[in-house]
DNA sequence: CTATGTAGATAGCAGAGGCTATGCAACCAG
DNA sequence: CTGGTTGCATAGCCTCTGCTATCTACATAG
């Protein structure tokens, strides 16, 4: 397969480190021992080992080539539709009420290490500087949209990035819990009301779709 | 101390569930052994497995007879304020930005529930009834003010009470990663984006005041 | 073709953590 | 007073995990 060092030592590296994406994701950081990340990868813990140093060390690495972040799908998705009200119907499906596994395990991984930072200043660290252009990226991009008319002055760039993102992961949390106390058009008209749109479900529907939890 | 074994027995659960909460507040649970929890609970760990049966069994009584969820704190702090823009004020700097450290510890821990929900269905059937009852309680909260006229009707209640709690949540991770880049003024503005509130800071000084992320 | 450096396999250690089996003192019924 | 029960302590088993030390096969240089 691989023929040089150099190429086979890469490979390895982007083995493991995919693999580690996907189990981390999928189980959570604790829950995966180093020998799993290196089976999945077709590799031992020796390999883990010469490559990273640690398991943290590993995790690091992941972090530092991860760019696949909450935003960074939000942006993409942004990009599927025209109109500001498919945009936001848009992201409430697809990162929210109907997001593929794929999305959900990127999603829940972003948790965890956001969970993680509050107790590692490395992990911390790292997600800061990816939380900061995140950050800036999606205030540019609101810019954008006043700038040309497209929404309302509402607030400014950097209030409506800060509401935004906040949102959505909070609203993620919530649906993960519980998906039937929370319909799409209830996330629409959720995220709606950060930029004044009036989205909401007829007042009525809205005052009784909310369902009681499903009683275990 | 405890005279009849009843009351024994009563006085050592306390004490382990309290210990327990202190500890997987502090620590994270899966950081804290069985061993630590009873230490600290001045027994060992016998009594947990006779009390519980497990650590898990122990994680679900903790849950059961856990009252001060993120909704209860948000509702103590309304109540310390007369007007709206006093009210979120006060959940801004009370819950987000300058919280207490036992404040701290318990977003803290009901963000590590939440994300174990996920993966732990025993976990979620509990963390569902309790969110259900905390969103019931703010909506009703909100319907109140409404039916007052202390705020618009801008959105029915329903959808103020999961915009707001997704907020809060969604903010305080944001404020965990980067104290630096929010500061009070914009937490209270972005809450107050729900109600349509203009509490904007200065559109000249929100634009500016965000840091860079600390490097390392 | 040989010498050497290197990627990664193999084997195993040390420690911790969940859990169990059993012992024992305090309590309580008769 | 006594035998049984209860609440918890003690000791230890067993598994797992992170990690290291050592070894092997291959690739590259000369």
């Amino acid at each position: 397969m691989a023929r040089t060092q150099q190429q086979r030592k890469a490979d390895t590296r982007e083995r493991l480190l995919s693999a580690a994406a996907q189990l981390f994701a999928e189980h959570g950081i604790d829950a995966v021992s180093v020998d799993h990340v290196a089976e999945a990868a077709g590799r031992t813990s020796g390999a883990v080992y010469d490559h990273f140093g640690s398991k943290q060390g590993m995790l690091l690495a992941l972090l530092d080539e991860w760019q696949q972040s909450l935003v960074t799908v939000i942006a993409a998705e942004f990009e599927l539709a025209s109109t500001v009200a498919e945009r936001l119907r848009a992201v409430a499906a697809n990162l929210i009420v109907h997001p593929s596994e794929e999305t959900r395990r990127l999603l829940l991984l972003e948790r965890e290490l956001s969970l993680r930072a509050a107790r590692d200043p490395e992990v911390a660290a790292t997600l800061r500087i990816r939380a900061a252009e995140a950050h800036a990226r999606m205030a540019r991009g609101f810019a954008a949209w006043i700038a040309d008319g497209i929404i309302e002055p509402v607030a400014d760039p950097d209030t409506l990035a800060t509401v935004f993102r906040a949102l959505v992961a909070g609203l993620e949390i919530q649906h993960r819990l519980d998906p039937a106390a929370m319909d799409i058009d209830t996330v629409t008209a959720a995220l709606g009301r950060v930029l004044d749109l009036e989205l909401s479900p007829s007042t009525h529907h809205s005052f009784t779709h909310r369902r009681t939890p499903t009683p275990t």
